[in-house]
DNA sequence: TTTACAATCAAGTAATCTATTGATTGAAGT
DNA sequence: ACTTCAATCAATAGATTACTTGATTGTAAA
């Protein structure tokens, strides 16, 4: 089956969009949003058989949305640039704009844990530079080691409510974790504000941070 | 199968991303970049059955990337908005910047064609408020009239051997399409050049410029 | 070597997607 | 009412995709 030139560009961007057409996919990319993972890691954080997991990261290969490298018996694979995450960005934008779907779960359960406006990154940076905010990382610490936003604390949610006096009482908390869906942040800002103190969410996660080119501390 | 509300929103992220994972519904949407059309002009445009082209439609439809109206026994559908556009352009950066096989086929086919850097949108703004240039729209009258840039000249790209007296011989011309990839702005440049006229390719077409909140002239 | 283990590969089944065909719906015109 | 025609629906066969299982590859350590 031959076709024109045009025909063979949109099929290749068709495959592109594929490799994202698919939960579980995306996932792996929200995890790889972190920083970089061996397959494993990555199957047990997404739920996935080893076999299965490894099967998807190669069709994400496949389309250049990831790359991976060897180092002894370990195969850790990352994003292939901080461009993917644009690209998750503007179908998550699309799709909050125009899938009903979306909008509705994202009303019934993400809009009770959080009714206060999210904090843009330029808002937060502001606020930072003025010192009237505490910035908390509550994602895994070995994420949060990765690669952080600068001066964030890092108290993975789990261990929120037993670490609250780490936190200065009268500083308002900005709170971020992997993305925009990323649970974490919510369940803390609830937390927090359950405790009288106030705390907002930042308005996505620390890969759409990195993409946009902002300054990033690592703890290795 | 029940699942959490970040799986149920990621596979609402996945399902725009499969509508967008087949090279006829890319080709479709292209088309409806252009303006609102009825579903055997699709057809046609894009080589499909009428029921087939429907069916993608449809699929299109139901991931919130197009709409439509009735009007007595036609329908005709449109992209939803202009995000649509942002987000195909989106795809179209990553494929091109990561994809192997996108890359060979724009350089083995579309370099030839053009050498020369493309005119950004800026640049065009910059050089029409001189004076310095002709705009050409070089797609079927139709599209023209549903919405072109602004001062923009249309010779159909079939037309234009016989009316080249109608661009001045001393004045640049900037072509464009349908979209970056659309052969008739490549086709126009390599044309005139072959005359020994100066010429140039806008960066990408009609669709990017409108979703970029640029100026849209109509003719109806 | 042998052993261990991360990851991939290969094969098979179930599920989903694509395109065609022919029937059906809905709105105009006769 | 009847006809016409745009578009959708319904049913189907063929192709592709998803996940599982068990075998295989590649590297490091015993």
């Amino acid at each position: 089956m031959s076709m024109g030139p045009k025909q063979a560009i949109l099929a290749g961007f068709a495959g592109v969009a594929r490799a994202l057409g698919h939960a579980h996919r995306l996932e792996l990319l929200e995890h790889l949003g972190q920083g970089e993972r061996g397959v494993d890691a990555l199957a047990v954080r997404v739920g996935l058989s080893l076999a299965n997991a490894s099967q998807h990261l190669q069709q994400l290969r496949r389309a250049g949305l990831v790359a991976n490298r060897r180092d002894g018996k370990f195969i850790y694979y990352r994003l292939a640039d901080d461009g993917v995450t644009d690209l998750l960005t503007a179908l998550r934008r699309q799709s909050e704009r125009n899938l009903a779907e979306v909008d509705r779960i994202r009303r019934g359960y993400f809009a009770d844990r959080d009714s206060f406006e999210p904090v843009s990154r330029e808002d937060l940076l502001e606020r930072v530079a003025s010192g009237l905010v505490t910035v908390l990382d509550v994602r895994p610490q070995d994420e949060f080691g990765q690669g952080h936003l600068p001066g964030a604390v890092n108290i993975p949610l789990g261990e929120l409510q037993d670490r609250l006096a780490e936190l200065d009482p009268d500083r308002e908390v900005i709170a971020y974790c992997r993305g925009a869906y990323c649970v974490f942040a919510f369940e803390a800002v609830a937390a927090l504000r359950a405790q009288g103190r106030p705390a907002r969410r930042l308005v996505d996660g620390f890969p759409e941070w990195k993409a946009a080119g902002l300054p990033v501390a690592t703890s290795f």
